[in-house]
DNA sequence: AGTTAAGGTGAGTGGTGACTCATCTTTATG
DNA sequence: CATAAAGATGAGTCACCACTCACCTTAACT
Protein backbone atom coordinates (compact mmCIF):
# COMPACT_ATOMS: atom_id res chain seq x y z
CA UNK A 1 0.00 0.00 0.00
CA UNK A 2 3.54 2.16 0.06
CA UNK A 3 3.07 1.86 -4.02
CA UNK A 4 2.92 5.12 -5.57
CA UNK A 5 -0.96 6.36 -6.89
CA UNK A 6 -1.87 7.98 -9.45
CA UNK A 7 -0.98 11.54 -7.67
CA UNK A 8 -3.62 13.99 -9.04
CA UNK A 9 -2.19 16.91 -11.21
CA UNK A 10 1.44 14.83 -12.18
CA UNK A 11 0.93 13.23 -15.79
CA UNK A 12 2.62 10.19 -16.32
CA UNK A 13 5.04 10.55 -18.64
CA UNK A 14 4.36 9.38 -22.11
CA UNK A 15 5.72 6.06 -23.04
CA UNK A 16 8.07 5.35 -25.23
CA UNK A 17 6.79 4.32 -28.42
CA UNK A 18 4.18 7.43 -28.31
CA UNK A 19 7.17 9.66 -27.69
CA UNK A 20 8.99 8.06 -30.33
CA UNK A 21 5.93 8.22 -32.71
CA UNK A 22 5.15 12.16 -32.17
CA UNK A 23 8.28 12.96 -33.15
CA UNK A 24 8.50 11.19 -36.54
CA UNK A 25 4.70 12.79 -37.18
CA UNK A 26 6.11 15.74 -36.36
CA UNK A 27 9.08 15.56 -38.89
CA UNK A 28 6.52 13.58 -41.21
CA UNK A 29 4.68 16.70 -41.69
CA UNK A 30 7.04 19.61 -41.78
CA UNK A 31 8.34 17.57 -44.95
CA UNK A 32 5.05 17.02 -46.17
CA UNK A 33 3.25 20.50 -45.25
CA UNK A 34 6.53 22.28 -47.10
CA UNK A 35 6.36 20.60 -50.12
CA UNK A 36 2.65 20.33 -50.60
CA UNK A 37 1.42 23.27 -48.66
CA UNK A 38 -1.06 23.27 -45.85
CA UNK A 39 -3.68 21.63 -48.33
CA UNK A 40 -1.65 18.32 -47.70
CA UNK A 41 -3.70 15.43 -46.15
CA UNK A 42 -3.34 14.23 -43.09
CA UNK A 43 -3.35 10.78 -44.66
CA UNK A 44 -0.09 11.29 -46.29
CA UNK A 45 1.49 12.94 -43.59
CA UNK A 46 0.46 9.47 -41.58
CA UNK A 47 2.39 6.94 -44.53
CA UNK A 48 5.71 9.07 -44.48
CA UNK A 49 5.72 8.93 -41.05
CA UNK A 50 5.08 5.34 -41.12
CA UNK A 51 2.34 4.99 -38.72
CA UNK A 52 -1.76 4.67 -38.63
CA UNK A 53 -4.32 7.17 -39.47
CA UNK A 54 -5.03 6.90 -35.95
CA UNK A 55 -2.50 7.48 -34.83
CA UNK A 56 -1.48 10.84 -35.52
CA UNK A 57 -5.22 12.03 -34.55
CA UNK A 58 -4.32 10.39 -31.29
CA UNK A 59 -1.57 13.23 -30.62
CA UNK A 60 -2.94 15.91 -32.75
CA UNK A 61 -6.63 15.76 -32.60
CA UNK A 62 -7.12 17.99 -35.04
CA UNK A 63 -4.93 19.23 -38.58
CA UNK A 64 -4.89 22.68 -36.76
CA UNK A 65 -3.57 21.38 -33.98
CA UNK A 66 -0.74 19.54 -36.20
CA UNK A 67 0.00 22.48 -38.06
CA UNK A 68 0.51 24.76 -34.85
CA UNK A 69 3.14 22.28 -33.13
CA UNK A 70 4.67 22.72 -36.48
CA UNK A 71 5.05 26.26 -36.11
CA UNK A 72 5.97 26.63 -32.97
CA UNK A 73 8.30 24.35 -33.70
CA UNK A 74 9.51 26.26 -36.47
CA UNK A 75 8.99 29.68 -34.91
CA UNK A 76 11.28 28.15 -31.96
CA UNK A 77 13.95 27.43 -34.09
CA UNK A 78 13.83 30.97 -36.28
CA UNK A 79 14.05 32.77 -32.46
CA UNK A 80 17.13 30.74 -31.91
CA UNK A 81 18.92 31.15 -34.85
CA UNK A 82 17.96 35.36 -34.37
CA UNK A 83 19.30 35.17 -31.04
CA UNK A 84 22.89 33.75 -32.42
CA UNK A 85 22.92 36.26 -35.14
CA UNK A 86 22.51 39.12 -32.35
CA UNK A 87 25.31 37.62 -30.17
CA UNK A 88 27.59 37.09 -33.53
CA UNK A 89 27.05 39.03 -36.02
CA UNK A 90 27.68 42.89 -36.56
CA UNK A 91 25.23 45.06 -35.15
CA UNK A 92 24.63 46.93 -38.05
CA UNK A 93 24.59 43.38 -40.15
CA UNK A 94 22.31 41.16 -37.96
CA UNK A 95 18.68 41.85 -39.65
CA UNK A 96 20.03 42.00 -42.87
CA UNK A 97 21.53 38.58 -42.59
CA UNK A 98 18.35 37.29 -40.58
CA UNK A 99 15.58 38.72 -43.35
CA UNK A 100 18.05 37.17 -46.31
CA UNK A 101 18.20 33.84 -44.40
CA UNK A 102 14.70 34.17 -43.83
CA UNK A 103 13.47 34.44 -47.72
CA UNK A 104 16.62 31.44 -48.52
CA UNK A 105 14.42 28.80 -46.85
CA UNK A 106 11.24 30.30 -47.75
CA UNK A 107 10.69 28.09 -50.24
CA UNK A 108 11.58 25.15 -48.17
CA UNK A 109 8.99 26.14 -45.31
CA UNK A 110 5.96 27.63 -46.84
CA UNK A 111 3.91 26.67 -43.68
CA UNK A 112 5.91 29.25 -41.32
CA UNK A 113 5.66 32.18 -44.25
CA UNK A 114 2.16 31.22 -45.11
CA UNK A 115 0.97 31.14 -41.37
CA UNK A 116 3.42 34.18 -40.37
CA UNK A 117 0.81 36.27 -41.70
CA UNK A 118 -2.19 34.21 -41.86
CA UNK A 119 -5.10 35.33 -39.82
CA UNK A 120 -6.88 33.57 -36.70
CA UNK A 121 -3.54 32.21 -35.18
CA UNK A 122 -4.43 30.68 -31.80
CA UNK A 123 -2.74 31.94 -28.49
CA UNK A 124 0.04 29.16 -28.54
CA UNK A 125 0.95 30.01 -31.31
CA UNK A 126 0.80 34.35 -31.23
CA UNK A 127 3.43 34.22 -28.35
CA UNK A 128 5.78 32.47 -30.59
CA UNK A 129 5.06 35.01 -33.18
CA UNK A 130 5.15 37.59 -30.46
CA UNK A 131 8.75 36.66 -29.46
CA UNK A 132 9.76 36.45 -33.55
CA UNK A 133 7.93 39.79 -33.52
CA UNK A 134 10.02 41.35 -30.40
CA UNK A 135 13.83 39.52 -31.61
CA UNK A 136 12.90 41.41 -35.11
CA UNK A 137 12.47 44.92 -32.82
CA UNK A 138 15.60 44.28 -31.18
CA UNK A 139 17.83 43.83 -34.29
CA UNK A 140 16.19 46.92 -35.57
CA UNK A 141 17.12 48.69 -33.11
CA UNK A 142 21.08 47.42 -33.17
CA UNK A 143 20.44 48.13 -37.03
CA UNK A 144 19.61 52.04 -36.09
CA UNK A 145 22.16 52.58 -33.96
CA UNK A 146 24.92 51.29 -35.66
CA UNK A 147 23.29 53.39 -38.83
CA UNK A 148 22.95 50.93 -41.16
CA UNK A 149 19.08 51.21 -40.90
CA UNK A 150 17.73 55.28 -41.20
CA UNK A 151 15.66 55.92 -38.16
CA UNK A 152 12.01 56.25 -38.15
CA UNK A 153 11.86 52.93 -39.84
CA UNK A 154 9.40 50.84 -37.38
CA UNK A 155 9.02 47.33 -36.43
CA UNK A 156 5.90 46.59 -38.12
CA UNK A 157 7.18 48.16 -41.95
CA UNK A 158 10.28 45.21 -41.75
CA UNK A 159 7.57 42.95 -40.72
CA UNK A 160 5.39 43.55 -43.41
CA UNK A 161 8.58 43.77 -45.79
CA UNK A 162 9.37 40.33 -44.43
CA UNK A 163 6.48 38.57 -45.00
CA UNK A 164 5.92 39.97 -48.38
CA UNK A 165 9.35 39.28 -49.59
CA UNK A 166 8.82 35.76 -48.04
CA UNK A 167 5.68 35.12 -50.32
CA UNK A 168 6.44 36.29 -52.97
CA UNK A 169 9.65 34.10 -53.11
CA UNK A 170 7.87 31.46 -52.71
CA UNK A 171 6.48 31.19 -56.02
CA UNK A 172 7.79 30.40 -59.28
CA UNK A 173 9.96 32.49 -60.80
CA UNK A 174 12.17 33.89 -58.09
CA UNK A 175 15.81 32.21 -58.73
CA UNK A 176 18.67 32.90 -56.08
CA UNK A 177 19.79 35.76 -58.22
CA UNK A 178 16.58 37.79 -58.32
CA UNK A 179 15.85 37.04 -54.50
CA UNK A 180 19.18 38.52 -54.05
CA UNK A 181 18.43 41.67 -56.28
CA UNK A 182 15.00 42.69 -54.62
CA UNK A 183 16.40 42.14 -51.19
CA UNK A 184 18.78 44.50 -52.23
CA UNK A 185 16.65 46.95 -53.29
CA UNK A 186 14.69 46.52 -49.84
CA UNK A 187 17.54 47.09 -48.28
CA UNK A 188 18.17 50.24 -49.57
CA UNK A 189 15.29 51.28 -48.65
CA UNK A 190 15.73 50.38 -45.00
CA UNK A 191 19.70 52.14 -45.14
CA UNK A 192 19.70 55.56 -43.88
CA UNK A 193 20.21 58.05 -46.15
CA UNK A 194 21.07 61.87 -45.71
CA UNK A 195 19.72 62.98 -49.04
CA UNK A 196 15.75 62.39 -49.00
CA UNK A 197 12.88 62.87 -46.58
CA UNK B 1 -34.62 27.54 -99.78
CA UNK B 2 -32.87 30.63 -99.67
CA UNK B 3 -32.76 30.89 -96.45
CA UNK B 4 -29.55 31.24 -94.79
CA UNK B 5 -27.63 27.55 -93.94
CA UNK B 6 -25.70 27.78 -91.00
CA UNK B 7 -22.31 28.29 -92.64
CA UNK B 8 -19.51 26.26 -91.34
CA UNK B 9 -16.61 28.46 -89.69
CA UNK B 10 -18.97 31.34 -88.56
CA UNK B 11 -20.54 30.47 -85.08
CA UNK B 12 -23.77 32.26 -84.14
CA UNK B 13 -23.68 34.86 -81.89
CA UNK B 14 -24.97 33.38 -78.25
CA UNK B 15 -28.37 34.03 -77.07
CA UNK B 16 -29.35 37.05 -75.45
CA UNK B 17 -29.90 35.23 -71.90
CA UNK B 18 -26.80 33.10 -72.19
CA UNK B 19 -25.18 36.54 -72.74
CA UNK B 20 -26.71 38.03 -69.17
CA UNK B 21 -25.91 34.92 -67.43
CA UNK B 22 -22.40 34.77 -68.25
CA UNK B 23 -21.75 38.38 -67.23
CA UNK B 24 -23.55 37.47 -63.79
CA UNK B 25 -21.35 34.38 -63.09
CA UNK B 26 -18.68 36.18 -64.10
CA UNK B 27 -19.07 39.22 -62.25
CA UNK B 28 -20.80 36.68 -59.00
CA UNK B 29 -17.19 34.81 -59.48
CA UNK B 30 -15.37 37.61 -59.03
CA UNK B 31 -16.41 38.85 -55.68
CA UNK B 32 -16.75 35.19 -54.56
CA UNK B 33 -13.34 34.14 -55.05
CA UNK B 34 -12.09 37.70 -53.97
CA UNK B 35 -13.74 37.31 -50.68
CA UNK B 36 -13.10 33.90 -49.84
CA UNK B 37 -10.05 33.12 -52.18
CA UNK B 38 -9.91 30.55 -54.84
CA UNK B 39 -10.66 27.71 -52.82
CA UNK B 40 -14.60 29.08 -52.81
CA UNK B 41 -17.33 26.53 -54.19
CA UNK B 42 -18.75 27.08 -57.99
CA UNK B 43 -22.08 26.26 -55.70
CA UNK B 44 -21.69 29.57 -53.87
CA UNK B 45 -20.51 31.63 -56.94
CA UNK B 46 -23.90 29.74 -58.65
CA UNK B 47 -25.76 31.02 -55.59
CA UNK B 48 -24.37 34.30 -55.83
CA UNK B 49 -24.79 34.33 -59.80
CA UNK B 50 -28.81 33.67 -59.17
CA UNK B 51 -28.73 30.41 -61.18
CA UNK B 52 -28.08 26.92 -61.13
CA UNK B 53 -25.06 25.09 -60.84
CA UNK B 54 -24.98 23.69 -64.31
CA UNK B 55 -25.29 26.77 -65.88
CA UNK B 56 -22.02 27.88 -64.56
CA UNK B 57 -20.32 24.54 -65.63
CA UNK B 58 -22.20 25.09 -69.14
CA UNK B 59 -20.24 27.97 -69.24
CA UNK B 60 -16.71 27.34 -67.68
CA UNK B 61 -16.76 23.34 -67.80
CA UNK B 62 -13.87 23.35 -65.28
CA UNK B 63 -13.30 25.66 -62.13
CA UNK B 64 -9.95 26.35 -63.81
CA UNK B 65 -11.72 28.15 -66.67
CA UNK B 66 -13.69 29.86 -64.96
CA UNK B 67 -10.76 31.81 -62.62
CA UNK B 68 -8.99 32.17 -65.64
CA UNK B 69 -11.78 33.91 -67.49
CA UNK B 70 -11.47 35.86 -64.73
CA UNK B 71 -8.13 36.67 -64.15
CA UNK B 72 -8.30 37.72 -67.74
CA UNK B 73 -10.86 40.16 -67.28
CA UNK B 74 -8.38 41.81 -63.95
CA UNK B 75 -5.44 41.88 -66.00
CA UNK B 76 -7.29 43.11 -68.95
CA UNK B 77 -8.49 46.26 -66.99
CA UNK B 78 -5.47 47.03 -65.01
CA UNK B 79 -3.99 46.86 -68.73
CA UNK B 80 -5.77 49.33 -69.45
CA UNK B 81 -5.32 51.00 -66.44
CA UNK B 82 -1.49 51.07 -66.97
CA UNK B 83 -2.52 52.92 -70.89
CA UNK B 84 -4.09 55.84 -68.79
CA UNK B 85 -1.55 56.00 -66.03
CA UNK B 86 1.23 56.17 -68.60
CA UNK B 87 -0.59 58.75 -70.70
CA UNK B 88 -1.94 61.20 -68.14
CA UNK B 89 0.62 61.46 -64.85
CA UNK B 90 3.84 62.26 -64.53
CA UNK B 91 6.64 59.99 -66.27
CA UNK B 92 8.60 60.06 -63.29
CA UNK B 93 5.14 59.15 -61.01
CA UNK B 94 3.40 57.08 -62.92
CA UNK B 95 5.10 53.39 -61.92
CA UNK B 96 4.77 54.69 -58.56
CA UNK B 97 1.02 55.37 -58.30
CA UNK B 98 0.55 51.89 -60.34
CA UNK B 99 2.14 50.00 -57.86
CA UNK B 100 0.02 51.94 -55.05
CA UNK B 101 -2.90 51.53 -56.95
CA UNK B 102 -2.25 48.04 -57.35
CA UNK B 103 -1.59 47.07 -53.52
CA UNK B 104 -4.32 48.98 -52.82
CA UNK B 105 -6.87 46.86 -54.35
CA UNK B 106 -4.87 43.73 -53.70
CA UNK B 107 -7.05 43.05 -50.70
CA UNK B 108 -9.90 43.20 -52.47
CA UNK B 109 -8.58 41.11 -55.27
CA UNK B 110 -6.69 38.41 -53.91
CA UNK B 111 -7.03 36.21 -56.97
CA UNK B 112 -5.08 37.98 -59.33
CA UNK B 113 -2.33 38.64 -56.82
CA UNK B 114 -2.36 35.10 -56.39
CA UNK B 115 -2.71 33.83 -60.10
CA UNK B 116 0.12 36.74 -60.89
CA UNK B 117 2.72 34.88 -59.46
CA UNK B 118 1.37 30.91 -59.64
CA UNK B 119 2.61 28.33 -61.56
CA UNK B 120 1.08 26.69 -63.78
CA UNK B 121 -0.71 29.52 -65.98
CA UNK B 122 -2.20 28.39 -69.33
CA UNK B 123 -1.54 30.35 -72.17
CA UNK B 124 -4.51 32.02 -72.61
CA UNK B 125 -3.79 33.75 -69.43
CA UNK B 126 -0.21 33.73 -70.00
CA UNK B 127 -0.35 36.32 -72.27
CA UNK B 128 -2.42 38.84 -70.28
CA UNK B 129 0.66 38.39 -67.53
CA UNK B 130 2.96 39.33 -70.36
CA UNK B 131 1.34 42.06 -71.32
CA UNK B 132 0.97 43.30 -68.00
CA UNK B 133 5.15 42.87 -67.73
CA UNK B 134 5.70 44.50 -71.07
CA UNK B 135 3.33 47.69 -69.39
CA UNK B 136 5.74 47.62 -66.19
CA UNK B 137 8.57 47.10 -68.27
CA UNK B 138 7.52 50.34 -70.18
CA UNK B 139 6.75 52.56 -66.47
CA UNK B 140 9.98 51.50 -65.32
CA UNK B 141 12.10 52.79 -68.29
CA UNK B 142 9.67 56.12 -68.33
CA UNK B 143 10.55 56.69 -64.34
CA UNK B 144 14.47 55.75 -64.98
CA UNK B 145 14.21 58.67 -68.29
CA UNK B 146 12.82 60.88 -65.35
CA UNK B 147 14.94 60.04 -62.66
CA UNK B 148 13.05 58.89 -60.31
CA UNK B 149 14.39 55.22 -60.42
CA UNK B 150 18.20 54.47 -60.21
CA UNK B 151 19.51 52.89 -63.59
CA UNK B 152 20.28 49.38 -63.12
CA UNK B 153 16.73 48.31 -61.90
CA UNK B 154 15.58 45.44 -63.67
CA UNK B 155 11.76 45.17 -64.47
CA UNK B 156 11.61 41.60 -62.73
CA UNK B 157 12.76 42.85 -60.12
CA UNK B 158 9.98 45.54 -59.83
CA UNK B 159 7.24 43.13 -60.27
CA UNK B 160 8.99 40.65 -57.59
CA UNK B 161 8.36 43.39 -55.37
CA UNK B 162 4.77 44.05 -56.51
CA UNK B 163 3.94 40.44 -55.75
CA UNK B 164 5.34 39.78 -52.91
CA UNK B 165 3.98 43.03 -51.30
CA UNK B 166 0.11 42.30 -53.13
CA UNK B 167 0.69 39.18 -51.25
CA UNK B 168 1.63 41.04 -48.00
CA UNK B 169 -0.87 43.37 -48.00
CA UNK B 170 -3.59 40.22 -48.70
CA UNK B 171 -3.25 39.42 -44.72
CA UNK B 172 -4.82 40.57 -42.22
CA UNK B 173 -3.08 43.67 -39.98
CA UNK B 174 -1.88 45.82 -43.25
CA UNK B 175 -4.02 48.57 -42.33
CA UNK B 176 -3.71 51.89 -44.74
CA UNK B 177 -1.29 53.39 -42.91
CA UNK B 178 1.38 50.21 -42.47
CA UNK B 179 0.98 49.95 -46.53
CA UNK B 180 1.66 53.19 -47.08
CA UNK B 181 4.54 53.43 -44.75
CA UNK B 182 5.78 50.21 -46.20
CA UNK B 183 5.45 51.41 -49.76
CA UNK B 184 7.40 54.44 -48.99
CA UNK B 185 10.33 51.98 -47.97
CA UNK B 186 9.99 50.34 -51.14
CA UNK B 187 10.36 53.26 -53.66
CA UNK B 188 13.24 54.55 -51.49
CA UNK B 189 14.61 51.69 -52.44
CA UNK B 190 13.74 52.28 -56.12
CA UNK B 191 14.89 55.81 -56.40
CA UNK B 192 17.94 57.08 -57.87
CA UNK B 193 20.75 57.66 -55.10
CA UNK B 194 23.94 59.28 -55.65
CA UNK B 195 25.61 58.60 -52.53
CA UNK B 196 25.68 54.29 -52.66
CA UNK B 197 26.45 51.53 -55.00
C1' DA C 1 -48.14 30.82 -83.92
C1' DG C 2 -45.03 27.04 -84.60
C1' DT C 3 -40.67 24.95 -84.60
C1' DT C 4 -36.20 23.99 -83.01
C1' DA C 5 -31.99 24.10 -81.04
C1' DA C 6 -29.58 26.66 -77.54
C1' DG C 7 -29.77 27.17 -72.97
C1' DG C 8 -31.21 26.25 -68.01
C1' DT C 9 -32.09 23.09 -64.25
C1' DG C 10 -30.85 20.43 -60.05
C1' DA C 11 -30.84 15.80 -58.27
C1' DG C 12 -27.30 12.58 -58.67
C1' DT C 13 -22.30 10.54 -59.00
C1' DG C 14 -17.69 9.77 -57.68
C1' DG C 15 -13.87 11.06 -55.29
C1' DT C 16 -11.46 13.03 -51.44
C1' DG C 17 -10.31 14.13 -46.92
C1' DA C 18 -11.02 15.04 -41.87
C1' DC C 19 -12.17 12.54 -38.11
C1' DT C 20 -14.07 8.18 -35.10
C1' DC C 21 -14.08 3.84 -32.67
C1' DA C 22 -14.10 -1.03 -31.67
C1' DT C 23 -10.44 -3.99 -31.46
C1' DC C 24 -5.78 -5.51 -31.16
C1' DT C 25 -0.73 -4.65 -29.45
C1' DT C 26 2.90 -2.93 -26.57
C1' DT C 27 5.01 -0.80 -22.70
C1' DA C 28 5.61 -0.12 -17.89
C1' DT C 29 5.18 -1.82 -13.34
C1' DG C 30 4.53 -5.12 -9.24
C1' DC D 1 5.41 -13.30 -15.98
C1' DA D 2 1.00 -11.21 -15.33
C1' DT D 3 -1.70 -7.42 -15.68
C1' DA D 4 -3.60 -3.12 -16.79
C1' DA D 5 -3.57 0.95 -19.01
C1' DA D 6 -1.64 3.56 -22.81
C1' DG D 7 -1.21 3.41 -27.34
C1' DA D 8 -1.71 1.79 -32.34
C1' DT D 9 -4.62 0.31 -35.96
C1' DG D 10 -7.47 1.02 -40.21
C1' DA D 11 -12.00 0.20 -41.91
C1' DG D 12 -15.82 3.09 -41.72
C1' DT D 13 -18.63 7.62 -41.33
C1' DC D 14 -19.84 12.01 -42.79
C1' DA D 15 -19.54 16.22 -45.20
C1' DC D 16 -18.10 18.69 -49.03
C1' DC D 17 -17.28 19.60 -53.77
C1' DA D 18 -16.30 19.33 -58.79
C1' DC D 19 -18.69 17.73 -62.39
C1' DT D 20 -22.72 15.13 -65.30
C1' DC D 21 -27.05 14.33 -67.58
C1' DA D 22 -31.87 13.55 -68.62
C1' DC D 23 -35.38 16.55 -68.89
C1' DC D 24 -37.61 21.11 -69.10
C1' DT D 25 -37.77 26.25 -70.80
C1' DT D 26 -37.08 29.91 -73.76
C1' DA D 27 -35.11 32.93 -77.35
C1' DA D 28 -34.92 33.39 -82.13
C1' DC D 29 -36.17 32.76 -86.69
C1' DT D 30 -39.84 31.61 -90.28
Amino acid sequence: MTSSKPSPGVARPMRADARRNRERILAAAETVFAEKGPSASTEEVAARAGVAIGTVFKHFPTKQELLQAIMKDLLGRLDRDMAALAADDAPGDALFTFVARMVEQAAQKRTVVGLLAETGIDLQVASSVQMLHEGIATLLVRSQEAGTVREGVRPDEVIALLTGICQGALHAGWDRDLQRRTLAIVFDGLRASADRR
